[in-house]
DNA sequence: AAAAGTATGTTGGAAAAACAACGGATTATA
DNA sequence: TATAATCCGTTGTTTTTCCAACATACTTTT
């Protein structure tokens, strides 16, 4: 169990919690490990969710399957990650399953718990309500911007909604973005082939420089 | 003030909260009431957010303007409603602006007192970050479904998408949706007649039924 | 330095969506 | 009830994207 804390005393949602503290809050929050076989389904579409997951160690994968059995893959979860909170503090059943990819361990924390801190207020509590917000939070503004991007209609204007926001973000009209084109291809929901060539159009507009991961947007 | 309150005492931030707690909340959250011209700016792109809002009266709508000054409309924010509040919890500076339509006032509350409850654990304190987690929550679990769909490279896939998670959510293959066709096009970023004309053909293809807003799905 | 692998750009044809315009049906209003 | 307004489906044309295949440049490995 010490062996297990230890692994995840990095993680954003324990951000500034003591190690001393962690035993501790196990308790409080009713905190249960579980381990699962690679393969083996750790949340089930449309079962209650009362507790949220922390990653220990391992690797999964939310998916989604529709009326018609697609498959489809919402995202990984790395060691360290939470998931299922947003779920664990709705009252909707959750429509994905999360799936074991390897071997892996997981904790569970009691959301209820978290939210309503105990009689004597413990310090760790209120710490631990300010990381969940804040992750929760910035997943939110992730989400919009990425909508802000997808909503438009054509390749160009997702192509320069996104480079914009990233102007705007690094407060300079030069920048490097995180992504390679394949993966601003998926962000975007486009094509890559098709969001290249793109790209080279704007170029040629004399709308924007790149090179690589660099960026500048120019004035039109 | 009282009066002031007593508008706002429904919303969902303040729900299970007792009137007699509010103005107590008030001095912890230091709760300020604002009030905006139609047209003056509430918040602005790039200016850090500490405090986020709770429209008491008016209506708000937060825009974005790109690097072009092209304006886009995010959403429409109505009485009752939070606003700005996961750029309260994050560190980033806020890439949009929240402008008055109509005469508006505001109560701002600071994130930080709500998070980091009083000495006394007040019980209005654990309430209050409850509402807000759900809140907050709720935003999100709507964002990843919007995404899902509009994830989807084809409309007829979007289609699909958004009926299967309607009918996983109603937990039956017969539904009804809150959206008219206008709206649901918006909703998935697509074109309304081009959406149209799409439903016919999966309506064709003995995808699906649908009359108004009744969809049935059926087997393929 | 050669070879293999990876990332990016280019192009042409097929497919899909956007767009505009219209007609019928339903709903709201005078 | 007549009229206007709104919603929805249809169609033909234009525009855009997708897709597949390939070329080039850069990186990593051996």
């Amino acid at each position: 169990m010490i062996n297990e804390l230890e692994k995840i005393k990095d993680s954003v949602l324990l951000q500034d919690i003591k190690v001393e503290e962690l035993s501790s809050m196990l308790g409080c929050l009713r905190g249960v490990i579980k381990h699962y076989k690679k393969g083996e389904e750790v949340l089930s579409q449309g079962a209650e969710i009362k507790q949220f997951g922390l990653l220990i160690e391992g690797k999964l994968q939310v998916v989604q399957y529709d009326h018609f059995g697609n498959k489809s893959i919402l995202s990984i979860i790395e060691p360290n990650q939470i998931f299922a909170e947003a779920y664990a503090y709705v009252n909707k059943l959750p429509s994905m399953n999360v799936e074991a990819l390897v071997d892996s361990t997981v904790l569970f924390l009691d959301s209820d718990k978290l939210s309503s801190p105990c009689q004597n207020c413990c310090s760790f509590h209120k710490q631990l309500v300010k990381n969940l917000l804040f992750i929760i939070s910035n997943k939110n503004v992730n989400l919009t911007e990425k909508i802000e991007c997808m909503a438009k209609r054509t390749t160009k204007e997702k192509l320069l909604t996104f480079l914009s926001l990233e102007s705007i973000k690094q407060n300079s009209k030069e920048f490097y973005i995180q992504y390679d084109r394949q993966a601003l291809a998926d962000y975007l929901g486009v094509e890559r082939s098709a969001m290249s060539a793109e790209l080279s159009k704007l170029k040629n507009e004399g709308m924007l420089e790149y090179n690589k991961n660099w960026f500048k947007l120019l004035q039109k």
